[in-house]
DNA sequence: ATTTTTCTGGGTTGCTCACCCCAATACGGT
DNA sequence: ACCGTATTGGGGTGAGCAACCCAGAAAAAT
């Protein structure tokens, strides 16, 4: 039986080891080729203290969706400059690359491998990428205010390409084990957003 | 044993209808959740037949792989004028519409479940992503050569953005289950693309 | 110091699954 | 019609897995 009250500081800090060991496991491997008896040896755990955190499986993958997400919010950066979205490019670009794209995003790939699965899991998802989308909306509002776009210029819009244009071409590297789709369909839409700049 | 002779036709039907049941099935469900048990009674063939048409569960689904591959391929028509791309980009988003995108794409789903379980079937979806955009940046250069974009646009570069933006948009689709940034990914893409167009 | 609560340890269970065996039937070629 | 080959049928096996049990140790509360 999971436990539903508040975790001491001890209890936490082995829950997140278990999810943290998932997460990765997930990420080099697909979450249908992770065992939990995978999970338990990589986060130094027993049985028992797997089940005693989480209900079973699903709910641990839902941990692991939450994890990515929590993270993704961790590394954001303010991205209302053309610089700094050309930052945000390349820090992606680097993070990817840094595997060769195996694994493909840690957040992304969750979707095709776990949303059909748990609905829970899709929730969370949905509502990450919402949140990522409207946190680069914002910072291309920015630039509207400030004048580096014009008025005319969709910030919602331009933010859901980037991030398609993200997943997508990881997902293409992850496929072609090569980093050059992922950075040529970021550099395209990055063509398109600097093509409506208004200050050269 | 798997055969490795030529089949009958009568074999090759059979085959066939194991490959597309099982496409369907992870398609609808996730390869994870899809049982080979599930295969057989869905195309209505026993154990043996399986066996007989395929080595293991992974040579299945490398079929599926190809089979989803081969079906890409099919549809493929001429895209070679600005109303033939906006016509594409319709029909696929009618495809995933159709089914709210519950299942993702038929094809970019398998990427981040089976790519990194087996290097085969990942050089097969590697491949039919290569063709694709190689084929979407040949009817972009017929638009140079007829002058509907100009030579300075780069075909390779678009065609990367536009499959991209249209893998992205569906695994936002599939996670959101609502196609609209599927829609609105495409159609920023398709802006970048019109932008450069010469002819009104 | 004692009691209660939380966390951990070391297994076991039985179900599901992928895989395989043996045999029968159907089909194609002569 | 007969023979050889291809296809199909109907199971069985045991490994691996998720889930769970019982009990003890550690930590927190009183």
């Amino acid at each position: 039986m999971a436990t539903d009250r508040p975790l001491t500081a001890k209890g936490l800090a082995t829950r997140a080891r278990i999810v943290a060991a998932a997460a990765d496991l997930v990420f080099h491997r697909g979450a249908a080729q992770v065992a939990l008896a995978d999970v338990q040896a990589a986060a130094d755990v027993s049985g028992s203290q797997l089940y005693h955190y989480f209900t079973d499986r699903d709910d641990l993958l839902r941990a692991v969706a939450v994890h990515r997400a929590a993270e993704l919010v961790a590394n954001q950066g303010p991205v209302d400059t053309l610089p700094a979205l050309r930052a945000w490019v390349e820090a992606n670009i680097a993070l990817i690359a840094a595997d060769n794209a195996a694994g493909g995003c840690r957040l992304g790939s969750l979707v095709p491998q776990l949303a059909e699965t748990d609905p829970q899991t899709r929730a969370t998802l949905s509502t990450a990428f919402h949140d990522w989308i409207a946190h680069l909306a914002a910072g291309l509002t920015t630039m509207t205010a400030t004048g580096v776009l014009p008025p005319t210029a969709d910030p919602h819009r331009l933010a859901t390409l980037l991030v398609a244009a993200l997943e997508g071409g990881i997902l293409l590297a992850q496929a072609q084990r090569d980093i050059t789709p992922m950075r040529t369909a970021l550099e395209a839409a990055l063509d398109h957003i600097a093509s409506l700049a208004t200050s050269p």
